[in-house]
DNA sequence: TTGTAGGCGTTATCAA
DNA sequence: TTGATAACGCCTACAA
């Protein structure tokens, strides 16, 4: 393979000059020279190593993206995908090429991010999904490595993020079932460890109140541990407890559910969803849904992270993006459902 | 940061020393001398750089994963997702890395993936999906760069593959129509300029000669260029020439246009998909597909190309994995629908 | 069993 | 405007 010395030699320069030609500084060359150069490049189809630039640049214009759920089996995995596609485009954009970090061997968290970005593998990492260990995150963060997390945020810790809008989201779709003349409304929450499962669920309570519509228990169903579907049972018992409308962030589980049930959507239950998924529009009955901008959230972590990186770290330390409301066929007004009127 | 000079100094030993006992070899290291070594290396939480150990060995234990198709904007993208999740799998167990490549730039494909390979980015190259242009992928092989395509191949040209057997997916779900008593059965297919196109195409009139139900073309509708899905135009042709049954690689796409359409499945008319969207499980009528092995696909293809980066080429330059036919809802026996006898 | 030193291919700092 | 050369951090052949 064809070196910088071999151009050099060719091209009848020295090596320095061929690297300024190559990066286009940072020193001018004379343009006749830079032909030959160029010349000779193309003839010996050099392409710069990228080992030895990455050694002696001392950075590898390359970001992880940790993605350790990546390894589960579950279909939720899908859900991640349009936030690769945002990663990968800003990355790109940017000149960075992107790594896939999934921690397949499970090994401890902190020693295999830590291993990462202490041997300079990339020069900064972006934290995909809730299986990432918040411990390994701060730590991460704490030693000054550049660091982003995507779709959450660990309360208490500054460490940089980009997420979607879940207080903002849920409120929206909780106004809009009130607002469509619901008030017996349910609600499948996630385990309030997390961020977005202690706003969500806030979110809610805050519509509620705000509509002078009281706070129900049974009509909630929070887990005590991280879950990613809601259990039939957990939705039969809302159902049980009466509800009219129904909101989750699961919404096609939970409209199987309802099926199996033998419950018909909207006509028996309205359904919305908290976090959309690629099946709401082409379900039979088209689910209205709240979208979070997730291309445009890997975009922006990614932008961020690379003003970590320049060392030059944005004001704003947790980036918030609105959440769109999709109405479509599985939230009609309640009185077209020919019900009596609200309790 | 740490560098392996200091962790020679620390536990006075040569650097010589220190590498044997990171590597595990190619020398044996006294196990005293291994523990100072060992220690010095948790003291000073020293972690080898990435860069230069991949300068010095002359390889990066990383691969990439080129997958153009990923910057277009469109929902099929999802199917990628499973080889994806095979490749990381099998990628990490070996103790590679994964580059993701997708060329959002879209510059020339062979300058693109060129540049990555002499540029020694990545040991060798995973070819996803058909927005790869072939004469990239033909170039680089021919070059003697480690190149692997997935879940297609180029006819007439020898370069490694590892996919799922189309022809045999597609001879299986016609053989399963015409089981159940199906004999006007329409075939939705992909252009004739990929190895799927034209094996599905063949299995499909295969599978029919056998059963000695006679070839339609108006039953049959092909594209002339690429595209991703059928159009609604399409289907409605089909099922005006009196199809009872359906054969497509967009089967979630294809219901919904049905449905448009206002034909029942499977009370209208059957379907069967020949390549399994994640979408099939979950609608109201289950539908009846053929699956193809991703998840292993991506796995076999990491393995063949660390053969091919060893220097160990497998034998087998074509590997086709089978796909499994799923009975489900949406292809009941034809005598069920009360239908009158076949013509 | 261990130490020394040259090489991997760039970048960047000196001089000229 | 250009050339020579010392890093960058690790690996490994050669010596000891």
């Amino acid at each position: 393979m064809a070196t910088i010395r071999d151009i050099a030699k060719k091209a009848g320069v020295s090596v320095a000059t061929v690297s300024y030609v190559i990066n286009g500084g940072p020193r001018p060359v004379a343009s006749a020279t830079r032909e030959r150069v160029l010349q000779a490049m193309e003839e010996l189809n050099y392409h710069p190593n990228t080992s030895a630039r990455q050694l002696a640049r001392q950075r590898t214009e390359a970001i992880g993206v940790a993605i350790a759920g990546l390894g589960e089996d579950n279909f939720s995995s899908a859900y991640f995908l349009e936030y690769i596609r945002g990663i990968s485009y800003a990355a790109e954009m940017n000149g960075y090429n992107v790594l896939l970090l999934t921690n397949q061997r499970k090994t401890d968290g902190l020693v295999f991010y830590r291993a990462i970005a202490r041997s300079r593998l990339v020069d900064g990492l972006l934290f995909l999904g809730s299986s990432i260990p918040d411990p390994a995150v701060i730590a991460l963060a704490r030693e000054g490595f550049p660091v982003v997390m995507l779709a959450r945020h660990i309360p208490g810790h500054v460490v940089y993020s980009v997420e979607q809008d879940y207080y903002q989201g849920a409120y929206t779709a909780t106004r809009h079932l009130l607002e469509r003349g619901y008030r017996r409304i349910g609600f499948l929450g996630q385990a309030l460890c997390f961020n977005y499962g202690i706003e969500r669920l806030q979110a809610y309570r805050q519509a509620l109140s705000e509509a002078q519509v009281p706070y129900e228990p049974r009509w909630v169903s929070i887990p005590e541990t991280p879950r990613d579907n809601p259990t039939p049972e957990e939705v039969a018992s809302l159902l049980a407890a009466g509800v009219e409308a129904l909101l989750t962030d699961r919404e096609a589980v939970v409209l199987a559910h309802l099926r199996a049930l033998g419950r018909r959507v909207p006509e028996d239950v309205a359904l919305v969803g908290l976090d959309e998924s690629e099946l709401g529009a082409v379900l039979e009955v088209p689910l209205t849904t709240v979208r979070p901008p997730k291309f445009e959230v890997g975009k922006q972590a990614v932008e961020m992270l690379l003003r970590l990186i320049a060392g030059d770290p944005p004001a704003t330390q947790q980036v918030r993006l609105p959440m769109e409301l999709i109405v479509r066929q599985s939230s009609p007004p309640r009185q077209r459902l020919g019900r009596e009127e609200p309790v």
